[in-house]
DNA sequence: TATTTGACCAAGA
DNA sequence: ATCTTGGCCAAAT
């Protein structure tokens, strides 16, 4: 229970990204001022946040998929369904279709 | 409390 | 370009 205010930053912020657009672990990690890329994953995978949050545009730094608790043809289908084609496990356009955060 | 794990990242060979 | 290595932070065991 205590705790885990980090992971309610992450999914805060993930409610940020429009649909379409996709963002990395690193960009979530460095806004909320750290380095917990994998933290950020690793909170994601208990998946506390189920459809709550929209978990599916959460790609790696590199344009990669990684993965996804229910599957990643699951998030595949999802993320295609917001007009976002992947090719063997890659996010087309990524740069194009990468959403960064900026502070309000 | 200590150790392991992970939907990661960056640099080196 | 691929493969290996080390580091990084929070949560789970």
């Amino acid at each position: 229970m205590t705790g885990k205010f980090f992971a309610k930053r992450c999914y805060k912020a993930l409610l940020e990204v429009p649909a379409g657009k996709v963002t990395t672990y690193r960009e979530i990690a460095h806004f909320l001022g750290t380095r917990a890329y994998r933290a950020v994953g690793n909170a994601m995978n208990k998946n506390p946040c189920a459809p709550v949050v929209p978990c599916h545009r959460v790609v790696k730094s590199d344009g990669l998929v990684g993965g996804y608790a229910g599957g990643v043809a699951q998030k595949i289908k999802l993320l295609k369904d917001e007009g976002i084609q992947v090719r063997n496990g890659r996010v087309v356009d990524f740069q194009e279709k990468l959403y960064t955060f900026k502070r309000k």
